[in-house]
DNA sequence: GTCATCATGTAAGCCGTTACATGATTGC
DNA sequence: GCAATCATGTAACGGCTTACATGATGAC
């Protein structure tokens, strides 16, 4: 989890943790949690072990990555001029990771592989499917749709077992049936927009 | 969580851990994962030296508890049969455990302490709300509600933000507000459906 | 000069998991 | 007799949080 959010982030910007852990905060939305400072910066440190990321000079003009249109252009700016000015003093104190080649690859391996997934981490490689190809986004997405069509099977499999549950049991298992019903038309909404022609369809109209 | 679920079940009727353990996983219900004896066992037992819940003597015939109408019926006659057969053997080796009158007094805390919840830990205490009286049940639902809300409005200050966020991230703000409108709607059901004469409405047409 | 914010880290602990060890009972 | 399931537990580890320690920078 923590791995896919730094690698997908540091990826797109080169950052320090301070910065990451708003971003990380900002990405995951209200209501799934932030991260703390006591997991994020020894993740940091274990990936540049790895050498999934580097420590890089403190840049000025951090590198204009590829959101797809100059999104984030805001925070961005937001972030350069929070930058130390340029002759404070020489020493910086802020750590600023970029991503390598090896992290690269590794973010591409925490997107892709199989394997019960939850909720957080399903929505950080929603976020970041963009570094897939088409053919394995859709296997994302697809996978993702067994599970949640799997889950609908067994709650129908105990609904059938037990009539006579009580009140309040029976409303949570009807606002679960709603709730799997609701995540499944979301992606078949996001398969059906991987067709090309839909793509298309939807940049004419914005 | 972990005390919430086991003081729940116990207090409908007296269960060993292994039985214990599958009652947990069936009323999480599907993705909302189930919960390891490793994990249970420590739990009974600190459970059982803070006088939460005490060991009893296997009962051939448990009581029957109140479910509001005799439900879960399948299961205590399952529950019966596979109890050892009376003269199998003097000893048993299944710990069957009982709630205490300090256990229940804790269970009332459990679903009654404010604070951010989870939602696995709101699933549990929706299931077990019966427990309380109207009005704490109310203040339950009325909480949740004043959390989602706030999700809603940090929802929709982020989306002020950021005009431009990519595809994949705009569609999951977008599911993540279905989502949380669909809980708010169950919310409400629920809290509609505690007035006394929708109560009585719907006990006339199941 | 002092207070808020930015910034990085460590240590202790919580809550859960997986894997392991052990043995009784039941069904065939 | 043997396998599957029932049944209880322990040990090691994982991933995350809170609390603590430290210090620079900027605003007033």
């Amino acid at each position: 989890m923590i791995d896919l959010a730094i690698l997908g982030l540091v990826k797109e910007q080169e950052l320090h943790g301070y910065e990451l852990r708003k971003r990380v905060a900002e990405l995951l939305g209200p209501g799934r949690g932030g991260l703390s400072f006591g997991s994020l910066y020894p993740a940091l440190n274990r990936l540049e072990r790895a050498g999934h990321v580097k420590a890089v000079e403190a840049n000025t003009r951090p590198p204009l990555t590829a959101w797809s249109s100059g999104s984030l252009a805001g925070e961005l700016a937001a972030f350069r001029t929070r930058l130390p000015r340029p002759g404070s003093r020489g020493g910086r104190s802020r750590k600023v990771y970029g991503i390598t080649s090896r992290g690269e690859a590794h973010l591409v391996e925490l997107l892709t592989e199989p394997g019960p997934t939850d909720e957080r981490t399903f929505a950080l490689r929603v976020v970041f499917c963009h570094r897939l190809n088409r053919t394995k986004r859709l296997e994302l997405f697809h996978r993702r749709r067994a599970e949640l069509t799997d889950r609908l099977a067994e709650l129908a499999k105990q609904g059938r077992g037990q009539t006579t549950q009580h009140r309040y049991l029976r409303s949570l298992r009807e606002h679960d049936l709603e709730t799997i019903t609701c995540d499944l038309a979301w992606l078949d909404r996001l398969i059906a927009d991987e067709r090309p022609q839909a793509r298309s369809e939807q940049e004419k109209n914005p």
